[in-house]
DNA sequence: GGCCCGACAATCCCTTGGGATGAGGCCGCG
DNA sequence: CGCGGCCTCATCCCAAGGGATTGTCGGGCC
C-alpha cells in the first residue's frame, strides 16, 4: 500500500548529512524519500511541486536558512509538516523554529529510531520533540539561567563589557557619566554572582546572555 | 578485481553520519565498505580483527576519542591508514591529528568528491587535505596568532585570569608571590595587545589559547 | 667562561575597579 | 495620588590592577 507510505523531502547543505539521512529514510519501509535540496532556495522551488508529507530542514544553511524556507513555504503547501535539524541543541532555537511552523525539533546526533518517532509524530501532527531536546528545555525553564533578572540596560552594559571596554570607554560611549556605569557594573556582578568583572563576562559568555564574538 | 577495492572501516558515535558514509563509500565501486564501530573502545577492539586499508575516524566520541584511539591502533595495525573526521575546523586539532598519526583530516562537511580523494590519497601513502583546510592552516600560519609568543608559565597564568580568578587568588594557587603574578599577567597583557584583563581573557578564549570552560 | 632568556621577586607609583551611601528624575501601577 | 523600579549622578574610600624599573637565579647556547 504505496498510498500510506510518509512522503519525505530532505534538505541540507553537507553532502555526508543528507546521504546519512537517505539511507536512515530508505531503510524505513513505510517511508518513502521523494526529493532532496541542498539549499533553502532549491528546497522553496521544488517542494510545492513535490508536495511531501515531511520536509527534514537543515537548520543552518546558506543563503535562505531552515527558518526562512520553512516562513516561505508553510502557507504553499499547508498540508507538509517540517522538521528542522540541527547540531547544536539551542533552546532559543528550539522557540524560533516552533514559531516558525515547525513541528519537530532533531539534532543531528539523533539515532534513527529517534528519527522514525519524530517523523511519525510530525505526520500525525503532533509536535514530538527528541528526548534530549525537551530535557533541554525543561532545564532551561528549572534552571532559571543566572542574569534572568538583568534589567535591559545592564544587558546593555554587560555587552559592552564583553567587549573588553573599561568603566570611562563605557560611559563614553552611552553618553552617562562613569558613576552611573559603576553603579550598574555593581549590580551587573552581584545578579551574576561574579567577584569582578571578568567573572561576569565569562558567566554571560557561557549563559549566552551576550553575543560571542 | 575485488582485491584492488579499497578496505574502508568507519567509527562514528553518530548514526546519521555513519549512515551517510557508508552510503557514500558504498557508491564507489572502488571502496568496500567492511566494518563500523559507533565508538573508540570498539574500534581498538574490532578494527585488528579486519585490518582495513582505511579508517575514517570520529574525532570526538564519549569515552576514547578518535586520536586515543589512533595512538592505541597505529602500531597494531601497521598497514592501515587514518583519517581523522570532524565536524569543526581547528588547526590546533589538526596538528594534533596529525602528530597522533592521521593520514587525512576531514571535515563532516565535506563533499563526496572530496572524501573520494582523501581516502585514495590516504591509500597511497599520502596525506592530503580537504582544501579549506590547507587554506585554513596557511592562513593560520601567516597570522600569526596573537599569544605566539607566550610562555609556558604565561599560558598558565592565563588560563587562571581566564576562569575569573584575581592576582591574589593566582599567587596562592601557584605559590608564588603576588608582584611575581603581576609581572607576569603585565607581560601578557602586552604580548595580547590587551589593555586589561578581561580583554585579555576575551582573546585567549578568541584564539583558543586557552581552553574555554 | 660570557651571554641571553625565562621565572621569580621587590619597590614605587598611579589608575582603575568596586562597595557604600544618598539623592533626584522618570514612568507605570494600584 | 503615592509607591516602587529603574536610570541617573555624586562623593568618599579602599582594594585591586597595571606600568616601570631593578635585581637574583638557573638553564641553555656559543
Amino acid at each position: 500500500m504505496a498510498s500510506s507510505q510518509i512522503r519525505i523531502f530532505i534538505v541540507d547543505d553537507h553532502p555526508m548529512i543528507r546521504a546519512g539521512l537517505a539511507a536512515l529514510v530508505r531503510a524505513q519501509s513505510s517511508f518513502e524519500l521523494v526529493g532532496e535540496a541542498d539549499n533553502g532556495v532549491d528546497a522553496v522551488r521544488e517542494i510545492p511541486r513535490v508536495a511531501p508529507d515531511i520536509v527534514l530542514m537543515d537548520m543552518v544553511m546558506p543563503q535562505l536558512d531552515g527558518i526562512g524556507a520553512i516562513a516561505a513555504l508553510r502557507d504553499v503547501v499547508p498540508g507538509t509538516r517540517f522538521v528542522i535539524l540541527t547540531s547544536v541543541l539551542d533552546t532559543a532555537e528550539v522557540r524560533r523554529a516552533l514559531d516558525a511552523g515547525a513541528c519537530g525539533y532533531l539534532l543531528k546526533s539523533a539515532t534513527a529510531q529517534e528519527l522514525v518517532t519524530v517523523i511519525r509524530a510530525a505526520r500525525a501532527g503532533q509536535r514530538v520533540l527528541a528526548p534530549e531536546v525537551t530535557d533541554a528545555i525543561i532545564a532551561a525553564a528549572n534552571r532559571r539561567t543566572p542574569g534572568h533578572d538583568l534589567t535591559q540596560r545592564e544587558r546593555e552594559l554587560l555587552a559592552l563589557m564583553a567587549s573588553g571596554l573599561n568603566n570611562q570607554e563605557i560611559a563614553t560611549q552611552l553618553s552617562i557619566a562613569l558613576p552611573t556605569v559603576k553603579f550598574h557594573v555593581t549590580n551587573i556582578l552581584t545578579k551574576l554572582h561574579a567577584n569582578n568583572r571578568t567573572e561576569a563576562v565569562l558567566t554571560a559568555l557561557k549563559f549566552k546572555i551576550v553575543p560571542a564574538g
